[in-house]
DNA sequence: GCCGTTTTCGGCCCGACTGTTTTCAGTCG
């Protein structure tokens, strides 16, 4: 619902601006980045608070919020409707081909009835495109580069695989003598899950030799523009990556700036204006005069702020927390002790314990949990408890043999429709750790899903409830769930809620993070590693623990080793 | 249409690049 909800109120800004109506469609595109963002199911806040909590959405006002309840209520918004009914056209479709606005839109459909991709494609083909006023053949080859773009299927890239690909450019660029610095800024910096594009930030006294040079990387298949200061290319992977070429002086500023996201800039932007000085990538300026911008800690003191992690650069209380030095001491890489889940050659991993825990210790870990499956169900290589006694052998083994780590004997046991474990208890008892997971009936009720979980959490043998929400990013949504409900009886049974560092899980996700952290709930990294190269992904989970604003206290694999085994046996 | 340490009206972030034009509109981030 709210991303339905978010979609239409973004096609009503597009259309808003076909008509160069002023400031509206900014408007409903905030309201729609805003319900977008938003933690809850944006029918349960109607359905709680009525139109009052649909007003506090961040950029929804009373006209907005009354085609919000209207939608919820009857399924439709009239307003949009009669838009629709003016301009047939399928505008979110159109406006994903770069290069294509609403004007541009608007133009094509009224000269050439043009209303999706497919009639598009038709007459950029046929050269009716370069006919029309103000368009040409460049514009032409532009739409259909974009279309095969579009068709593609590119979208937005997985945080684990957009941070590799964005360090080898850095180190490219950073390998040229002419670059003095390079940065990598956008949703990137900010740790968001997925990133749309690479934002390259650069300083260097030769920008046009850097700027050929980074059009021309092996990674790149086209170069969409390319100016003195900014170029944009496509890469090879499927990506768009933007450099821009700043002076030493503007680098601060520059790097805020690029950084975003979008509302955050804004409102400091803002602040500034307030305070009679000006914002821009290129510093803060009174009159003529820059009077800060070499770096981001001297952009945000110069407005009253303290210093903010990109992470938490969203708009979402960041700032006035920063005004009134409330900022959380987000968790740090170098305070996590260990990851408390992960697979061996016992179910469905590729390696051994031992290779598992060497390769942990050399991480500087103190201690890992191995959570293998357990159970019937014959997913993933379940173990059952005659092979759950040969495990706990091995872990003990190795638990005397190897020094300065600690294995902890943990499992992974699939949850029924009830949310009961299925494994003798006598067993689950005996395990250090156990981690609860929904592997099966995933499409259950809304209801019924919460209970499940809810039961789960009040089972005395279950610590941990992993992927809680069991999201698989770009491929299976996340079960239907009151999440309100879920953290609040994890916080009445004392119980731990993951954050599963995966690539494509994130689960649970930033925002259901921060409402655990300001519940005082306890939150557990593990990475669901199934080899030991995967043990790395722990940055990605504890990215999003900071972008939830968690704190060392929040996250239970700060804890040393007679702590947690502490906290496992209350 | 939203919003308020200039509050219920009058503002609304700012600049680079492209392509089609001879000074700028459109798009993007």
């Amino acid at each position: 619902m709210n991303s339905q909800l978010a979609k239409i109120f973004l096609e009503i800004a597009e259309y808003l601006a076909m008509d160069n109506i002023p400031f509206k469609p900014a408007a409903y595109e905030k309201a729609a980045r805003g319900i977008e963002s938003l933690k809850k199911d944006i029918e349960d806040i109607y359905r709680e608070e009525g139109l009052d909590g649909l007003e506090k959405i961040p950029g929804v006002g009373k006209s907005i919020a009354e085609k919000i309840e209207e939608y919820i209520r009857t399924g439709k918004i009239k307003y949009y409707q009669e838009l629709k009914k003016e301009y047939p056209v399928s505008l979110l479709e159109l406006s994903s081909v770069e290069g294509l606005g609403p004007k541009h839109i608007k133009t094509l459909y009224d000269k050439l009835e043009i209303k999706d991709l497919a009639d598009l494609e038709k007459a950029a083909r046929e050269g009716e495109i370069e006919k029309l006023p103000r368009f040409g053949k460049k514009v032409q080859e532009n739409i259909l580069r974009g279309i095969e773009f579009v068709k593609a299927g590119q979208g937005r890239m997985l945080l684990g695989s957009a941070l590799p690909l964005s360090e080898k450019i850095k180190q490219r660029l950073e390998g040229r003598e002419e670059a003095e610095k390079v940065e990598v800024a956008g949703s990137l910096r900010r740790m968001k899950e997925t990133v749309g594009d690479l934002d390259i930030l650069a300083v260097s006294g030769k920008p046009e030799k850097l700027m050929e040079y980074f059009c021309s990387m092996p990674e790149v298949e086209a170069v969409l523009a390319k100016g003195e200061t900014k170029s944009s290319v496509r890469l090879v992977q499927g990506l768009d990556a933007d450099l821009r070429i700043v002076s030493a002086e503007s680098y601060g500023s520059a790097l805020q700036y690029f950084t975003g996201s979008k509302d955050h800039g804004i409102k400091l932007r803002r602040i500034a204006q307030e305070k009679g000085l000006k914002l821009n990538e290129y510093g803060i300026f009174k009159g003529e005069k820059q009077i800060a911008g070499q770096s981001e800690e001297e952009v945000y003191e110069t407005l009253g702020l303290k210093y903010i992690n990109p992470e938490i650069r969203e708009d979402a209380g960041e700032i006035e927390a920063s005004r009134n030095n409330k900022l959380p001491k987000l968790v740090n890489y170098d305070e996590i002790k260990g990851d408390l889940q992960m697979h061996s050659t016992w179910s469905d991993g590729s390696a051994s314990i031992r290779e598992m825990a060497q390769a942990a210790k050399k991480i500087g870990y103190e201690y890992i949990a191995i959570t293998d499956h357990i159970g019937k169900l014959k997913i993933a290589g379940a173990l059952d408890e005659q092979e759950v006694l040969g495990q706990w052998n091995e872990i003990d083994k190795l638990n005397k043999e190897l020094d300065g780590i600690k294995i902890f004997k943990g499992a992974e046991a699939d949850l029924d429709e009830k949310g009961r474990p299925e494994f003798s208890e006598e067993f689950l008892s005996k395990f250090d750790l156990v981690l609860g997971s929904i592997h099966s009936k995933f499409r259950m009720a809304k209801d019924d899903m919460t209970q499940r979980l809810i039961n789960a959490l009040e089972n005395p043998l279950i610590n941990i409830i992993a992927h809680p929400t069991g999201r698989i990013i770009g491929r299976r949504e996340a079960i239907s769930l009151d999440i309100e409900k879920v953290i609040e009886a994890a916080k009445e049974n004392k119980k731990i809620l993951e954050i599963n560092c995966y690539p494509d899980r994130l689960d649970l996700k930033d925002q259901h993070i921060r409402i655990a952290v300001e519940k005082g709930v306890r939150l557990s990294l593990g990475t669901d590693s199934h080899s030991p190269d995967q043990l790395p992904y722990l940055k990605f989970g504890l990215a999003q623990a900071r972008r939830g604003w968690a704190e060392r206290k929040d996250i239970v694999n700060c804890l040393n080793l007679g702590e947690l085994k502490k906290v496992l046996t209350n």
